[in-house]
DNA sequence: TTATATTAGTTCGATATCGTACTACTGGAG
DNA sequence: CTCCAGTAGTACGATATCGAACTAATATAA
């Protein structure tokens, strides 16, 4: 294949992701209450998943969205009572978020709500293209985040 | 594979994909004027393959944004002069955006910038997780579009 | 131990996003 | 032709995003 080629093929990569990242987020959005946003349901669910909590900068690195930005979802998301902030022991100037059991409790009631909508595509599409570009995704994310400093 | 973990697999997936796009508008909107976003920078290229230029609800549909969104980023690159917005002679709701020679310099311009600020990735990934993942990805932004309505 | 540089997070302000409600126009039914 | 339901785009307003500058705390150096 061309250079020329493989580049274009490059462009088309992000351009399918900047769109199936619409899609997913306009369809996930639709079930959260108000104004929350994808982001802000993925940040819940990474921190379900970590009892022991992350600070702010962890969680803005994860998400490689802006620490200011991770200020204002944060705010959001301890203002409903999913998540609780408090100062990091060892590190005065850092806090630590932590899912609370409301958090983890509508996390689940939403992605069960979120499979459901997702279910005709899911049987429709099989599991074998999730499964099969997940790696590539993993290793083109990881290389881009290597890549930034 | 059990249904479980084909769903935790799904949800890595969309995971995977809302990351890569932070990282890659980040990395692109770092080149672009002002606060030019890399959605618009997208609708640019669209329009610059389509000469006879397309709707501002083609282009909504295409790229996933409300139509609301999408005039305001048509705004912002007719501002610049990098494309044009005509009333369409055969429906006067409508509009026609089409790109202007100086969008297609510009266009070309930002993406040669880019494709050097992306060159040690690729030369450190190679073009074959972009190759193998396109296919997948095209097919599953066909399926969640179809499926909404 | 100071003094200085660095780091975590926030505040502030400019701009972007997008839902609701609107206007202008079109096209189909009668 | 006359309605009128439906469609393209926009105005407006509430909220989200995020860069620059800031404060407080920590690490490093002399």
């Amino acid at each position: 294949m061309k250079p020329e080629d493989e580049t274009n093929e490059v462009y088309r990569f992000f351009t399918e992701v900047g769109i199936i990242n619409q899609l997913i987020s306009t369809k996930l959005e639709a079930f959260l209450p108000g104004r929350m946003t994808a982001t802000q349901f993925g940040i819940l669910g990474h921190l379900v998943r970590r009892p022991e909590g992350e600070t702010p900068l962890q969680l803005s690195n994860a998400f490689q969205v802006p620490k200011t930005s991770m200020t204002h979802m944060l705010a959001s998301l301890e203002n409903h009572a999913l998540i609780t902030l408090e100062t990091n022991p060892d590190d005065k100037r850092s806090k630590i978020a932590r899912s609370t059991p409301q958090g983890a409790e509508f996390l689940k009631a939403s992605m069960e709500r979120m499979s459901e909508a997702l279910a005709p595509v899911l049987s429709e599409l099989g599991p074998e293209p999730f499964h099969r570009s997940l790696p590539n995704l993993t290793l083109i994310r990881e290389t881009l985040d290597n890549e930034r400093d």
